[in-house]
This record gives structure tokens, C-alpha cells and sequence, in this order.
DNA sequence: CCAAAAGTGTTGACGTTACACCCATGT
DNA sequence: ACATGGGTGTAACGTCAACACTTTTGG
């Protein structure tokens, strides 16, 4: 630490937040829509900066996600990403911001923005895209978080973040199909995550809503970890080796 | 993003490394003591302030682990850990704190601090101990640390980040087993990390040094992920799952 | 009866564990 | 010769991918 004759900087800290959902078979982000310059018109990740000197930077992030999503923040995940601290990633000042990842479940409100902004959804694939812009580094975030929301699935029961209160296997599938664009086999999935201890809870229901053979109805467990690993299906790519 | 009539408040940035080493067979971390109030004397992690508004963040953290360390930071490997934003974690003022994680060699100088305060190596061990206590937040920050550091070589090859730059096989199981806590057997991590392809790149030569048959030298390979990973092997902890 | 989706059984490939065993050096 | 650590062989076990097969519904 510096002794105390130097003079401190200081810096404008922002929350940006990286919120997921699985709709409609498609892996989808929440993105707001500009209304002031800088990057006017430009899509951007919904955040903001801290309401006040006193307010934590984790409590920041709680309350934005309250504010898009109109969600009970207690019943979704919420966990920090990264911090972006390049000089100028904001034209107007310096701006350090604080990422969080959320992951909400795919039956929420279409555009539910607490305040003005229009906030809606956008599919990730599209958002990769290499033509695709987003405001500040944002694209960069994006990347990031995609690539932290794919990994998570791995080893964590966290694709049932997605999911409603109750779901079935199939389903759950579908998340883990949908997020990572890999096809998984039914027959050994559904062997595999209905042996992992406190993972899903049976509910005793049933349902037929997908047709056929009715499904068994699951509720999430107290499990956190996935353990052994859920493994993303090895992308076959010729002379390309990433180990 | 706030309209601009309402006043973004302005916050003090820091940065805290949590830099590791593997010295003596003990996972040590390294920690300075605090010159200055608050929390005179006692032990806290290295870090400080940006140096100016235009410094970035990611540039503080390598140029304080130089200062640290007096090592080349380009060999050396650092990565962001969590930042950590309560209100009141420094009394004099409002400070938000990016965390960072540095793995050295355990040749490094033994206090290479390049400043004036008193930087020197600590046992993880008996910093975790419950009676240890460090300045501000940083025992959580170390917890968090300690814990991403012993993750990260399940499914990374950061364990070679630890050895100098040739080392034997088993100088790289006693890395792991001191991280860990846990005895590995020798024949079957011998396998293992040998079978693991861009791991270790054989120097062709032998050492001797450790008694016994002369055992071949190794250089960090280009690989970067373990695939499969090496697994921790399961505590016996009985009437407890953490699954 | 047929289509469609849910769920079970089986097999071979592969990775891990535990441990017997051999190899190469210093004293 | 013998102690010490380096390194290989091997059998039992567990997990996983692939796929045949049975079950239960709707039309």
C-alpha cells in the first residue's frame, strides 16, 4: 500500500451483468438497447454503477438483476465473472466494471425491464457472431461469459437453473443440447443424471406435454457439484488439437 | 447505464495479489506487513492502488507482482481471482480491491520485495488456521485463493508453474502432494503425467539428485488443460457429502 | 396397430487403482 | 551386497459411448 502523501485515483465502478436463459430451444442473453451516448442505439449488457458510495458491489449486481428481470433474486444464480479494468473502455471516463454471470429460467417475461430501457432478449449464437458490435468491450464479456456458462453445465447442476420449478429429464437435456449445440445421447443421459446422488428429486408426477410415453416429473436437489463430471461431447476438428 | 444528471460516485481501486509458491515441501503464500494503519503490523497480502487513472487494472496487478517478486512476470503465470466490493472493508475509506492469483517457482528469492515493506513467504497452512487473522478481508481472500489455487491443478498443467525450469517427475507429484495435503502414488502419477501428450517435454537429460536411480528431466510442455483431468484424490470423510 | 417418447440392459473401450516387480545409481 | 528412488506390467474395477430392446402413452 502506498503511503498516504500520494494521491489516490479514483474510479467510477460499474456492475455489468451477463444474464442467460434457455427459451424456445435457443440459448439466449439479455441485452438493452442504448438511449444516450456514448454508443447511442447500440446494444449493450444491462448494469450500471453503484447507487451510492455505500452500496457493495455484489449488492449492485443483486439489484440490477432485480431490475431486468423482475425475478426473485433469491431462487436465481448469480455469480461473478470477471472485472474489466482497461483504461478506455469508456470514452466519456474511466470505468472499472464488475461482471456477473445469472442464469434465469427460460419461462420469464418476455422484456420484463423494471425501468425505461428496452431490454429484451437475443440469441447467443447470433451475439457471437463476428459481425455482431456491442457497446464498450462488451463483445469481449460476452465471449467470456458464454464461455464460463458452457463450462459451468460441466461440472455443476446448474443447467436446472434453467428449467422451471419442475421438469423432466428430457428437458433438462434439451438445456444441456441447446447451450452447448452438442447433441447428447437420451437413453445415457437420462441413465447418467438420474444416478447422480441429490441431483433431481423425484415429484412422484408425471407428465405427457412432450407426447409419447408420459415423463417423469423431477424438482432440483441440494446438490451443487456435478460429480463425476458432465462432459461436452469432444467437437471432432481435424488437425486442431487443444490439449 | 444512469442518465448523467446523477452523480456517479467515485471509488478508490486497488489491487491484492495472492502469489504462491511450493518451498521446502510447504505450500507457502506470500504476505507483507503492513507498515501503516490501519491494521498496523499485522500481515496482509501485497498490493496497492492504480498508479494513476490511466493505469489498467491487469497492468497493476503485473506491476505489482514484479515489485513482489523481482521475477520476469511474462514466465510467470497470473490470473484474476474475484473482486471484492463491501462498503466497509477499509475504515479510511471507500476501496474496492481486484483480486489476483500468481504461481513462482519455489527457487525464487526467499524475500525479494522490492520495496521497503517487509515481504516474506507464509505457510498456507497455518495462514488458513482459524487463530490467524490478516488485515482487512484478505483471510477470505486467501480461503478463496487456496482454494482456486488447489482446483486449478486438477485440470491445468499450472502444477510445472511451481518446479524450476527442468524438473523430475517427482518433483512435480511432491508439488501436487503439497498443494494438496494428499499422498499420490508414485508409480501410477508417473503414468499418468508422462502418457499426458504437450505436458512434459523430455530435456533428455538425467539428475541424480534426489539419491537413487537417476531419474530423467522434464521442460513445461505447450500444453495448458489436463485432459483427463487429475483428480484430487476423495477425502474419507465419514457422515459428510459434499456431493 | 403404429408412431413417438421414456426408460432399461448389454457390451466393448478406456481410465484409474493397487500393487508386484524390475532397473540404475550411491555407499 | 544393499538401500533408495525411478520406472513398467498387470489385473480388478468403474465409467462411458453406442445401440438393441422394452414400456407407455396418443391417434
Amino acid at each position: 500500500m502506498p503511503d498516504d502523501t500520494w494521491k489516490i485515483p479514483e474510479i467510477a465502478v460499474a456492475v455489468d451483468l451477463a444474464i442467460f436463459t434457455v427459451r424456445n430451444g435457443t440459448f439466449q442473453i439479455m441485452l438493452v438497447e442504448r438511449g444516450i451516448e456514448p454508443y447511442l442505439g447500440m446494444r449493450a449488457l444491462p448494469g450500471g454503477f453503484l447507487n451510492n458510495s455505500r452500496e457493495a458491489v455484489d449488492a449492485a449486481a443483486i439489484r440490477e438483476l432485480a431490475e431486468e428481470t423482475g425475478l426473485d433474486t433469491d431462487q436465481l444464480h448469480l455469480e461473478q465473472l470477471r472485472t474489466y479494468g482497461e483504461p478506455n473502455r469508456d470514452p466519456r471516463q474511466r470505468v472499472v466494471t464488475v461482471c456477473y454471470l445469472a442464469f434465469v429460467p427460460g419461462l420469464s417475461a418476455p422484456t420484463a425491464g423494471g425501468d425505461a430501457r428496452t431490454a429484451d432478449w437475443a440469441a447467443v449464437n447470433n451475439v457471437l457472431e463476428p459481425r455482431t458490435r456491442l457497446a464498450f468491450d462488451h463483445k469481449t464479456i460476452v465471449e467470456d461469459a458464454v464461455e464460463r456458462a458452457r463450462s459451468k453445465l460441466e461440472y455443476t447442476t446448474l443447467a436446472a437453473a434453467f428449467c422451471g420449478p419442475e421438469f423432466t429429464v428430457t428437458e433438462l437435456r434439451e438445456v444441456y443440447e441447446t447451450v452447448w449445440g452438442e447433441d447428447l445421447d437420451p437413453r445415457n443421459f437420462h441413465r447418467k443424471v438420474t444416478g447422480i446422488e441429490d441431483f433431481l428429486v423425484p415429484t412422484g408426477a408425471q407428465t405427457t406435454r412432450q407426447g409419447g410415453r408420459p415423463a417423469a416429473l423431477y424438482r432440483r436437489g441440494p446438490a451443487h457439484l456435478l460429480h463425476p463430471a458432465m462432459l461436452r461431447p469432444p467437437k471432432p476438428k481435424p488437425a486442431d488439437r487443444t490439449c
